[in-house]
DNA sequence: CTCAAGACTGTTATATTATATCTTTTCAAT
DNA sequence: ATTGAAAAGATATAATATAACAGTCTTGAG
């Protein structure tokens, strides 16, 4: 529990967004926020948020997990009387990337909720080993460093993805209290 | 051109293995290397570099662009009365990323041989996105950077991937090239 | 209004990537 | 030589993703 009493004792320190996919919270003013930025952005690019994109956005926000494709396509299917095909999803989805509405996860073939769409940034992953609850992390200075030394060898760097695999907070003090039986 | 002829003018500096995966080379020499690395590290650690996994390491490094797994297979089947079957590429393929021999690029779903093996080192790869040319970039700070930014937040990081995806310098000279006509 | 063009969705089929499982072979240490 | 473990072969199938074409809905120009 170390970790996180530090991090939040004394001062009430705003930690945006983000920091929620660790602490118990009321999701659905997650998805709520999420679609009204969606909407919003849609609205200023001229871009059409449609009922199948809006539930599928909705689905992935489902939580602060990164959701499959197919687990997307299950959950659009269950109450239908025929199923949705592949397709549907994946078009949902790009579109979604398209918008900088969620982002893909390579190394899970997964999908999460961007967790602030409109303003443009590079995505670094904190995914958790254990219960895959990933935050994305705002860390301008380290990407811009990243890509200044990729430059400094010539190469001109585009897009860049970082993912870093480990254990979230909750997971951290579920071990150690397991360790000490 | 320009790129080149800049990086390479006057001293020699060494940029080690890795640079040369933009100058043109001998590839064989990566080649033997790596397959000497690898005889070398497994001889080490007590490990079974068999022929169907050197085959595939050579395969792998074959060039310094990444290969899919299904490359790899039918590389191997070509000349074969019956063909390879997915689980034996993918297992040798799963023993040298269990050495650190080669790595995993998520963002393709495909392999690149290693270019410092042994040295234990956290993979940011650049990827040309034009030619797939992909060269491992060893910048220890940054990923220190990451990886503290990542703990500040309550996050215990174990592993990082960074993919960078852009052009290489070969790429950007033809690309200016063509611009001008 | 209407109707044509384009955007979106449905549908079917299939491609691509990866793994589970069981059997046989190889290999190295006794 | 024997044997037990590791590796490789073989078959089947899971999981992820896209191609291609056919409808349907939206919207804006006339």
């Amino acid at each position: 529990m170390s970790a996180t009493t530090k991090a939040n004792s004394g001062q009430k320190t705003d930690y945006g967004l983000s920091q929620r996919a660790y602490t118990p919270h009321d999701h659905s003013h997650c998805i709520d926020r999420a679609l009204l930025h969606a909407e919003e952005l849609c609205q200023s690019k001229g871009e059409r948020l449609t009922t199948l994109r809006k539930q599928v956005l909705e689905l992935v926000w489902d939580s602060h997990k990164p959701v499959g494709a197919y687990d997307v396509l299950a959950m659009m299917s269950k109450d239908k009387e025929r199923p949705i095909a592949p397709p549907t999803v994946y078009r949902a989805l790009d579109f979604l990337l398209e918008q900088g509405l969620i982002h893909k996860l390579n190394s899970l073939n997964a999908y999460i909720g961007c967790q602030c769409p409109g303003r443009p940034h590079e995505g670094i992953f904190l995914i958790c080993e254990q219960c895959r609850t990933t935050r994305e992390l705002d860390s301008t200075a380290e990407i811009y460093a990243l890509k200044n030394a990729a430059n400094q060898t010539g190469f001109l760097p585009k897009r860049i993805l970082v993912e870093l695999t480990g254990l979230c907070p909750a997971c951290q003090s579920q071990q150690s209290a397991a360790k000490e039986q």
